[in-house]
DNA sequence: GCAAATTGCGCGATGATCGCCCAATGATTC
DNA sequence: GAATCATTGGGCGATCATCGCGCAATTTGC
């Protein structure tokens, strides 16, 4: 896949480069920005807002353009058509019902995870319209750095030495939180002790206050598919009792879903 | 935006036409079957399949493809960027947990309604795993159609009247129960009915068994920007008990969102 | 109120995309 | 099993859509 060959089209290229430049950093982009972030030319830029604005991808009050409800379209279909997701989402729910926590189902996107299912009311009670309504911006589709998160790691542990290797190559850890492992060799040691444990606790290396118990998800071949989660209030809940409480419920739920997936 | 300059991006409109192509009904396509979908040529769908494949949005096998996760990206950035979804989850969830039912937030996109937020148990316990697993396919994104949804008929009655006149201008309501209102006529009573009670009650018109109950979400300057329902089963719940017990909810939630929206 | 910076957009040149066509593969029938 | 038919993958030259330059209009700064 990663071979192109020369027919491939470069006008619907530049477009979705344009249409996935509006991420979460900037919502708002007029042609100039945009053709700053993606590399084009100021006119093609405009050209394509103007296309994706006119095919209803994007709104625009003449200047500025934003993303418009119809790209919800696109996950519409996933969630459809994927079988993963539909197949996660009743237990997840349920997980955090009985635990009342907050569970999300993730895959390996490049060098971050994408939440595919996830569950739990984890709002701040009484702040709704405050500053932030979603805690921890844990909305299905937001990706989050692999190598910071419970999820993440499970799934690179998953990989062949071999391939793990090949993705570690050249890359720079970034420090998300002053508890971020950044150092390669450290994070060398961190997978491999994911290997042998088969879960991951991570504590406060994505965000303060915050601890992740992850399993992974393997279908009846074994091959890791996803990796599920919960996170937790580092105040409220010890890594010991997340141990306790908490990874039994996972594994179950993990063992439960095999011939799911 | 309807008029089309002639500077609009050929390739990426038929780019995205394909990449909709992947819908509900057909998941799996290769390029015969996403040719005779978009109306493109053969060889020209095999470009755009290779492209998108290339570029990561759909996987394929070789021969077929269909949607990755990656796609779930745009729908990340938007309910990241827009506030809309992010103003409405909380309340949301709240309302499920005080209701004990699903509630959803919708806003138009043409014919059909998008979900932009949802909240409820609506899986069918005891079924994991079997057919359905998430009950009246209402996911994230979902579409359903404008006239048949209680959410819908908010949504028009909200429109001018002359703006609905054009929007049933030459309209066919498609059957989907056999208790849709199709006649426009019967149609254009239907929608009356919902602009001087504001609100309204769907029964059975869009799944057997499915009642929805809706409000409009008006924003402080009295613009309905959205719509907000509950469903429940027809059996459990009468069309009396819903006004009773949940209509006071609906209203309440949409005064309180009025200010956010 | 003037100058500098930014933005909107027309225009001719160019190269990316078009779809026809052929070969290879798979399906069907006798 | 062989021969025919249907379908698919992909090359090739022509053509027309896209490129970005550059000007005019507009906004911003002082």
């Amino acid at each position: 896949m990663t071979i192109a060959k020369p027919d491939l089209i470069e006008g619907m290229a530049k477009g979705m480069a344009v249409l996935e430049s509006f991420d979460t950093e900037r919502q708002r982009l007029n042609a100039t920005l945009a053709a700053g972030r993606t590399g084009l030319t100021r006119a093609a830029a405009r050209r394509h807002l103007l296309t994706l604005a006119h095919l209803g991808y994007l709104e625009t009050d003449g200047s500025y353009y934003w993303l418009s409800s119809k790209v919800l379209r696109f996950s519409g279909n996933y969630f459809a058509s994927a079988r993963l997701p539909r197949a996660l989402q009743p237990t997840l729910d349920r997980l955090s019902i009985q635990a009342q926590e907050s569970f999300s189902a993730v895959v390996l996107d490049g060098d971050e995870v994408v939440i595919v299912a996830r569950s739990g009311n984890d709002r701040n009670p009484g702040e709704i319209g405050a500053g932030r309504v979603i805690a921890y911006g844990l909305h299905m589709g937001a990706r989050l750095p692999a190598h910071a998160t419970s999820t993440g790691r499970i799934l690179l542990a998953a990989k062949t030495k071999k391939s793990f290797n090949e993705w570690m190559k050249g890359r720079h850890l970034q420090r998300i939180t002053p508890f971020t492992t950044v150092d390669a060799r450290s994070f060398h040691g961190v997978i491999e002790q994911v290997r042998q444990q088969d879960y991951c606790i991570v504590n406060e290396e994505h965000e303060l206050g915050v601890q992740a118990l992850a399993v992974p998800l393997r279908n009846s071949k074994g091959l890791t598919v996803a990796a599920l989660n919960v996170v937790a209030s580092h105040q409220r809940t010890s890594a010991a009792e997340m141990q306790r409480g908490l990874l039994p419920l996972l594994l179950n739920a993990a063992r439960e879903l095999g011939p799911l997936l």
